[in-house]
DNA sequence: CGAGCTATGGATCGTTGTTCCATAGCTAGC
DNA sequence: GCTAGCTATGGAACAACGATCCATAGCTCG
């Protein structure tokens, strides 16, 4: 059959919807969820609401859409070890929501999200892979995704309560000063951490959580 | 133009920050985050947005203050066990979000949010009398932490994806059913936990990785 | 050469958070 | 007892948002 020329360009940069989620991303770095609204994608492409209404049905989709992008990896061969394919695996996600923290509140917002489901069954054959019986395969799974969702929730917190380009020491040093003027008697512990706070390798400390779910994992299966 | 006299008496029923939350928390209860506008807090009170702003300086405040106020709880003995300490906090933690799941959300949105702050204070502590030694002990916490929150946000989206009095049990089936559906070669492990979803135990599970964690920390300690 | 689909630009609607202002009750000082 | 000033209230007004709707222009096909 004859291939459908659909070159029906009335603009010569035509829109479309990879295009659309392409400046959505670009605009969500810029200026964080807040910093993405549908007339500035419009403006972006310097025409009107309704062109990008064509292409995209809501702003949820929008987001959606440019969460599964920045995710959606190349998603490198797995280790042969279980557990280092987990850790990667972790990495890969840490990462893309380091780069784009507007993404990690989406992550968990709806659990239908294609991108959650793949990063879940990931996870889930891994598990398998570590040889976690059957009845706890489920509930090991899910402690690991809720510990990522958990993490990358936290830094698009982080990144959102400090929208500009403030410096990401500057705010670690604003928070441990915080910390550090707590009641003492109230937040020992709180007041022990807060010089950890300041240098402190988020990469590193969320891998140290995988970590520990994983001697978690090894622990229960041995005893 | 003597006309209106605008009634501005002062009311039976006082205003107050306190009312203002616990009515926040009712409507928040009612109809999610979506739910609770500046001017539904208002008509409440059958009063105007001026009274309402009097007392609290903005919506984010609001909601800020209604969490604390759900989640601060009469804070109960801790078990002599540390570990059980943490299962007792984490399940505090827990059930405060199932009960008022927009709740969840919030707690992870501002790092600086005072019961956030004292839960991890509390952690720690518990953390500390397990014996992990003090350069591990941020790193501990925080895993905890950010498993706890993550668990709550995932719990926050459920909820607020299947608004109105959509059945639990209902919405339960309805993923299992999607999951079910998927395709078979790329999702072979959600495939096969999909069955164990319809009647999972949400609080069974969610502890079930606090106690990976657990596993995990004394793993760690012994090796 | 029109019919019909694709795509666009923008007006418009309803709702939201927030600010502002006029005003009424209350209280301290004289 | 009176008034200046603070506390509190009710609501108008504003700016911005997501979303819908509509007129219209380009294009393909019969």
């Amino acid at each position: 059959m004859a291939a459908k020329t659909k070159n029906t360009e009335r603009r010569e940069d035509a829109l479309s919807r990879e295009r659309i989620i392409a400046a959505a991303i670009e605009i969500l770095d810029a200026g964080g969820e807040n910093g993405l609204t549908v007339r500035a994608l419009a403006a972006h492409f310097t025409t009107g609401l309704g062109a990008i209404y064509w292409h995209m049905s809501s702003k949820a989709d929008i987001i959606a859409a440019a969460t599964d992008a920045v995710l959606a990896g190349p998603a490198a061969a797995a280790p042969p070890d279980p557990g280092d394919a987990i850790r990667a695996l972790a990495l890969r996600v840490f990462d893309s929501i380091d780069d784009h923290p507007w993404a990690g509140a989406q992550l968990s917002r709806t659990a239908s999200q294609p991108t959650t489901l793949k990063i879940f069954e990931s996870i889930g054959l891994q598990v398998q892979a570590l040889g976690v019986p059957a009845a706890a395969q489920f509930n090991t799974a899910s402690a690991l995704l809720s510990y990522i969702l958990g993490v990358a929730n936290q830094n698009a917190a982080l990144a959102q309560s400090a929208e500009p380009g403030t410096n990401r020491t500057a705010v670690l040093e604003g928070v441990s000063a915080m910390w550090t003027d707590l009641d003492p008697t109230h937040f020992s512990f709180i007041r022990s951490i807060a010089p950890q706070l300041r240098d402190h390798d988020d990469r590193a400390q969320f891998l140290a959580g995988i970590d520990l779910l994983l001697a978690g994992i090894q622990a229960s299966a041995t005893s």
